[in-house]
RNA sequence: UGGGGCGUCGCCAAGUCAGGCAAGGCACCGGUCUUUGGAUCCGGUAUUCGCAGGUUCGAAUCCUGCCGCCCCAGCCA
């Protein structure tokens, strides 16, 4: 299994496997999944991996993902970005069945399910202020107190919440509250708050409700409405699951329940996925709007050039896991560079143009050299025709006249090759005032037609160039990342971060073929860079140009890496005002000690365990944390009468704590005399380690007496040692490289080959197998 | 009265439930090829899985302890 989607491998993650399992069991026919966007703004590159996430699953697993707006706060809400947002939908590639759905569809339902709970007494009306019922919440470490309003009888709750949805009350008189449990470990469980008082047009709904739900009364509801199997969002909202699950089993619900499972967001180097950040930008003036191109919204990347085809596939090489990550812009920059490659036609621009006079051409004449669109790499055929001539344009950067070590471009006495045209050699630099080389004076080869020359000499630097006399002057906006620093605002303001050079506009110089680019295609200037011909700037035969990105540059990267030290990373963090309510939990071990102070029994046994049986200290203390286990172990040091009592405490720690569950010691399928007869068995003599621990696992997930299941198994029976000898040879015959390599010295691989014996020769004893097995490898 | 998660190479990430060869990708370093210092192709890069003990013939995986990071106290989602 591979977490990569390349070739023909297919992408797997946690919640792909959870799904198979779910479909493969018969739990879900089909899986349903959906992307619950807000309509407060546009979607960026972290809901890009959302509904390749939840679109890709549909679609993979042939089921349906529904586009559902969490329309559920009309004050925020706007119909513009629900156009935006189906746009972008669309535009990645990803279709929903039928209509976009809506949580302001459900209000009726929801209304009718609040009524149902208050009817059954699990919900109340709260007129306490929000200040009031914001102190009654307590802390995350300090438990709530109840509302004085939570027994409230139940008609008058009805009859309340009748008037707050008739208008009765102005905006937050009351909310409807769940009636859980104030002093619940999990603060989003302490009766959270159900619908609040808005009497605020909704964008769909108008003024039909002047209450509305709030998120975790709506979203798991509208998942099963919608018949949802899996309910994917990001790690923040685990905190909230328990009450998803609280609301969904506390209703009637016609069909299958929906599940939520969590997933890390994405972060991206230098970009921020806030979309209140995001918004500031927007109306401050920073970006042109949510769709500049510097923006991490898919509206921006798209106007960058950014294709469909790259940004999925990025998310793909992201993968979905749970650890909280930040992928590197390289991983970017791959994506959009593998699928440009073969979308994007070359053609020739300079930048930064540095004037070259050949000194030999023809007075007059001008050269219409053939040049192919794709590189031979790129199955596709096509070519134009580029004009060359006495007086042409390259790039500055690709001329010094006194070359750095591996420099091979153009430089004073040394030639290169014009792509498509002829080799050049440098003859002269003339300068300007300041010293700065104005124009090159150069001499062709003219027996060099096409890049090679005749003579078979070989020239290694190859420059990109213009005639300057047919140049097209192009405006080119050259974009680097928003932010100057890899996580920006992580301890100041976010805008400090904006760096400054993240666009500048150029007039670059192309060929005459440029003016033939579509708006909204994509070109490669050869040596330069991918450029998107901006959809909404370019004019007919006058394009605008935005860099999507450059090409991998590995000279340029190692002279800057020689020069110039690394970017110095932001100062760590100034520690922030040290927060009080982050004290220490208890740890295992307090809480078996203060176990103990208030048990003399569980004092009296940790002493005991140690002076009388000869345990360690550490051991002791786990074996003494409750009442239930030491009887427990008491009882299994009897039963393994001549086995001393420090091997059933290794037995007890390392094994049963393994398999004891919630219930505890009560919940084991063995007792503790079993325990203590398996443990003399393996002490004795009478089964081997290896036997034991298959015992052991009989015994835990089906109960029974050791020596039965020992009998009925065969675990006692001697292993016949001819037999592990040609499972030995049978091994190494069947694997002659891996038996190679750990002759080479990779000792690893004898996990390899005892892992393939000791499944041929079971209850053989491990140390013999091992001891063989290394003699016939050797 | 705290609770819920997460730590595997510079980055992302399989593997952890069921102990037996530390996947793959990005980046990087070599080499190949090349009329893009692009692309391609080949090869290299973790004696070790946050740390420390323990169990085991054998531990990323099981047990114990410790450390670090994220989330939760909106009438936002």
């Amino acid at each position: 299994m591979s977490a990569s989607r390349d070739g023909d491998n297919v992408a797997t993650d946690f919640v792909r496997t959870i799904v198979r399992g779910d479909i493969d069991s018969g739990a879900h026919e089909t899986v349903v999944t959906r992307f619950p966007p807000e309509p407060n703004g546009f979607l960026h590159i972290g809901h890009a991996k959302a509904i390749c996430l939840n679109f890709g699953i549909a679609e993979e697993f042939g089921g349906r993902c529904n586009l559902r707006f969490d329309d559920t706060n009309p004050e925020t809400e706007d119909p513009r970005y629900v156009a935006a947002i189906k746009e972008d939908i669309r535009w990645l590639g990803f279709d929903w069945e039928g209509d976009a759905r809506h949580a302001s569809d459900y209000f009726d339902q929801l209304h009718d399910w609040a009524l149902e709970l208050i009817r059954a007494g699990k919900a109340y009306v709260d007129d306490q202020t929000e200040d009031a019922i914001r102190e009654q919440r307590g802390t995350v470490t300090e438990p709530g107190e109840n509302s004085p309003h939570r027994d409230r009888a139940v008609e008058e709750n009805l009859e309340l919440f009748q008037k707050m949805r008739a208008g009765g009350f102005p905006d937050g008189a009351m909310v409807l509250r769940a009636k859980i449990d104030m002093a619940h470990p999990n603060m989003k469980m302490r009766d959270p708050l159900m619908y609040r008082i808005r009497h605020a047009p909704h964008y769909r709904r108008d003024h039909d409700w002047c209450i509305y739900p709030f998120y975790d009364w709506a979203h798991g509801q509208s998942d099963a409405i919608e018949g949802v199997t899996h309910s994917l969002c990001t790690l923040e909202f685990e905190n909230n699951r328990e009450l998803y699950d609280w609301y969904v089993d506390n209703i009637e619900l016609a069909g299958s329940r929906p599940r939520q499972y969590e997933f890390a967001r994405l972060n991206v180097d230098y970009m921020i996925t806030s979309k209140r950040k995001l918004l500031r930008l927007v109306e401050g003036g920073q970006v042109t709007g949510w769709d500049d191109p510097r923006m991490p919204t898919i509206a921006g990347l798209r106007r960058r050039g950014v294709t469909p085809t790259a940004l999925r596939r990025f998310c793909d090489l992201v993968g979905v896991a749970k650890a909280d990550s930040r992928v590197d812009l390289s991983m970017l920059d791959y994506a959009v560079r593998d699928d440009l490659n073969h979308k994007a036609p070359r053609m020739l621009a300079v930048i930064d143009p540095l004037r070259v006079v050949i000194t030999n051409w023809p007075e007059g004449e001008v050269d219409h050299l053939d040049a192919e669109y794709w590189p031979h790499d790129v199955p596709k055929d096509g070519s134009r025709k580029v004009p060359f001539d006495g007086t042409l344009l390259i790039e500055r950067d690709d001329f010094m006249e006194e070359p750095d070590k591996g420099f091979f471009r153009l430089s004073p006495g040394s030639e290169v090759r014009l792509r498509y045209g002829y080799v050049i050699r440098c003859d002269e630099v003339v300068k300007d005032d300041e010293g700065e080389a104005k124009e090159l004076r150069c001499s062709y080869d003219p027996d060099s037609r096409g890049g090679s020359p005749a003579d078979g000499r070989r020239i290694k630097g190859t420059i990109h160039w213009i005639s300057a006399a047919h140049a097209v002057p192009v405006e080119t906006r050259l974009y680097d990342r928003l932010f100057r620093v890899p996580h920006p605002g992580l301890d100041h303001d976010y805008l400090e971060d904006l760096n400054p050079d993240s666009l500048t506009q150029v007039n670059a110089f192309a060929e005459p073929a440029i003016a033939e680019v579509e708006p909204g295609s994509h070109v490669q200037f050869e040596r330069v860079g991918y450029f998107f011909a901006d959809p909404n700037d370019s004019a007919l035969g006058a394009p605008v140009f935005n860099r999507v990105t450059t090409l991998r540059d590995t000279w340029t990267r190692t002279r800057e890496e020689q020069s110039a030290p690394a970017e110095p990373e932001p100062a760590p963090s100034a520690t922030a005002g040290e927060d009080v309510r982050k004290r220490k939990k208890r740890s295992p071990v307090e809480l078996r000690a203060e176990a103990r102070a208030a048990d003399e029994a569980l004092s009296a046994s940790f002493e005991r365990l140690q002076t009388a049986l000869g345990i360690e200290e550490a051991t002791a203390d786990v074996l003494t944390g409750t009442r239930e286990l030491v009887e427990f172990f008491d009882g299994a040091v009897v039963a393994a009468e001549s086995a001393p009592p420090t091997e059933v405490a290794k037995w007890t720690v390392n094994q049963v704590l393994r398999v004891i569950g919630d219930d505890g010691v009560a919940g084991l399928a063995f007792d503790a005399a079993a325990l203590g007869r398996l443990v003399s068995m393996t002490h004795g003599g009478d089964i081997s380690g290896e036997a034991a621990k298959k015992t052991f696992a009989i015994l835990a997930s089906s109960g029974g007496d050791p020596a039965a299941i020992v009998a009925e198994h065969g675990l006692d029976v001697e292993a016949d040692m001819d037999a592990v000898d040609a499972a030995i040879d049978a091994a190494i015959a069947a694997n002659p490289d891996k038996a190679e390599q750990f002759r080479g010295g990779q000792q690893g691989l004898i996990g390899f080959f005892m892992g393939q014996v000791m499944r041929e020769a079971a209850g053989a004893d491990p140390r013999q197998v091992q001891e063989r097995l290394r003699a016939k490898l050797s």
